[in-house]
DNA sequence: GCCCGTTCTCGAATCGATTCGAGGGCAATG
DNA sequence: CATTGCCCTCGAATCGATTCGAGAACGGGC
């Protein structure tokens, strides 16, 4: 009956007693092919199972795959855990709609041990790197030399790789010029990681000027514009856990305690509050707390005060962006505006 | 300099002064090749540029791509804004670990059209099919036509095909019990989908009849085990949105309004309680409210009494599944027990 | 009746890497 | 010095489909 476990094409064709060539062209329609020839393809494909053109073959052939990598600077669990990151895939999906690609998620990790598929082996036609990776270099370096167009969400990829950033420093600096404006003069800050290592810590000057992220070091920078020296904690990740323990370290000791705390994401905040929860200290009355990204954050009872980053706008402008690319024009790269969005978690300095 | 733009092994080889088989050895390590042909190899690779194999051609002859299917039964962004999915997601992450595999998002929608990978055209080699899709007996289908193993997340897929599930009807018996003994008799369901089309409003028998949903069915009739007679409507789909819509028909009318409603999601849950406090209907006092999921619901102010199911752990099984596929194994299905959690949008019906 | 053009089909090359079996060179041993 | 054996390298086949150019068949025009 059948020729083989999993009929190929080649024996489609066989048996309808044509040759290869002429069923591929059948299968793909476009060819000048009869009509009574297409049928008796047809045929022979149903009665053997066939199911189709192998795509791993298609793909070798054509040179390309249909699949738009999607690099998270994290283990893929992690990221689905954050809300910015799953705003900006509903945007990419939506972004690359008119290509009916594929989403194929991979990690940053550079742990590709044994038949891992990573960043450097994996059969995309483009990516889109997403966060604020420290390790952002590397990967850029692997994709070039593997000839793959990528798109960067947040941070600089380098020449030739477009970029979809926001104004993650205006941003900050108009949150904390809030602050001062309140009144505000002890503030500390807690940042995002820096370094791969995602070191955790007080920020010290080793640390920021190893910065290989660029959305940590300009946020950073945009609260010193305002206060020059302010100092503060680098968390080791964007989460509510790291946020509560940056908070305890920096509210532990009653005499050096800030007014108010600019964290770097809104997850970060919420774990700041936490702590604040947890030591009696009322906020915003005898604190104030800053987010960044203008999530809702689960189980938070305060209406944030936050900067409210356009994150879906992000991803479908980084989607539109590769589909772009593809079609070989050179998209420009695009920054987005973030607008401050005054909650209930800041309020003037308790005087005296 | 450089052969062409793209330097291929055969390149790579040639520079060394080797053959292209030898080459390979050297890169893949594992065959017998002397240290100096090695370094010679790597050395001509870092004067090429060479990125390393070619992933679509490796694939094409290993016969294995390393990536993985997630067969989402929505569009992507859909499934995306659902915590059920998004935990499952994570638990496949965790349990298909140890291949290092990455995990390409497929959609079900069957509209792959032009160049789109779509489920029956994508370079996986396994894939989990997530949900309990109406469209699931089409998509086997065509895994089985191409010999893909495949695992099935609620649904049953037939033959040969390991199935995660929860006990979805003795889970909601118990639920409806538990209404039972508070006290309630005038009880309606909003359910999930039956059928493809994800035809909405009051449920029929001919839409129970035609269900190729087997979890909304299955739940359905674990509430008809102790409401015989139990109607209610069907809900396009799982979300606030749907709940509202189905909970402000079921709640229009005050003659025939329910004491109790069983809804089959956490989301559709916090629909209905939207829905009866635009109608000023107090939740419990008035109106007791039954999820199933025991997701976090951003916003909703209650404690919702809930089916809490073991989402993470079903994504991990069906990953670990994935892995003994592969290895030649034959997994066993599981089926994991979910547990009533009470909180605080149930309670005994106003008597009188 | 002959020539030309159109339409359909086929053969062969190609995409880039892997892998098996064969063969060559070198060292050790009789 | 010849032979056995081992370690390394190479050639060639293969994975499955696509695509280009050539050839064949057929019909129409003169």
């Amino acid at each position: 009956m059948s020729e083989s476990p999993r009929p190929t094409l080649a024996d489609v064709a066989a048996r309808a007693g044509v040759s290869a060539s002429t069923a591929s062209l059948a299968f793909s329609g476009s060819g000048p092919v009869s009509d009574a020839t297409k049928q008796k393809v047809h045929a022979a494909a149903a009665a053997l199972g066939y199911a189709g053109p192998d795509p791993r073959a298609q793909s070798l052939r054509r040179g390309r795959s249909g699949i738009v990598g999607v690099v998270l600077e994290e283990r893929v669990r992690a990221a689905f855990l954050d809300p910015v990151k799953i705003q900006m895939l509903d945007g990419i999906t939506e972004g690359i709609g008119s290509l009916g690609a594929g989403l194929l998620l991979l990690t940053d990790t550079g742990e590709a041990g044994g038949n891992a598929v990573g960043i450097e082996s994996a059969p995309v036609d483009a990516v889109v790197l997403v966060g604020c990776s420290p390790r952002l270099g590397q990967s850029v370096e692997v994709l070039r030399r593997r000839g793959i167009p990528s798109v960067a969400i947040e941070g600089d990829a380098g020449d030739g790789i477009p970029k979809i950033s926001i104004d993650n420093r205006e941003a900050t600096r108009r949150g904390a010029e809030y602050l001062r404006d309140l009144g505000h003069t002890r503030v500390e800050v807690v940042t995002l990681p820096f370094d791969a290592a995602r070191t955790r810590g007080p920020i010290t000057s080793e640390l920021e000027h190893g910065s290989t992220a660029e959305t940590a070091s300009e946020r950073l920078a945009g609260a010193r514009e305002v206060f020059p020296d302010v100092t503060g904690r680098v968390a080791g990740a964007s989460s509510i856990e790291e946020g509560l323990e940056a908070g305890r370290a920096l509210l532990a000791d009653p005499s050096s305690r800030p007014t108010a705390i600019i964290a770097q994401s809104d997850l970060l905040a919420a774990g700041v509050i936490q702590a604040a929860e947890e030591l009696g200290i009322a906020v915003p009355a005898e604190l104030s707390v800053l987010g960044f990204d203008g999530i809702r954050v689960d189980g938070l009872q305060h209406d944030l005060t936050t900067l409210v980053q356009p994150s879906v706008a992000k991803g479908r402008a980084a989607g539109e962006a590769v589909v772009s690319l593809l079609a070989g024009d050179t998209p420009r790269s695009v920054c987005f505006t973030s607008v401050l969005h005054v909650g209930d978690t800041t309020a003037p300095p308790r005087t005296g």
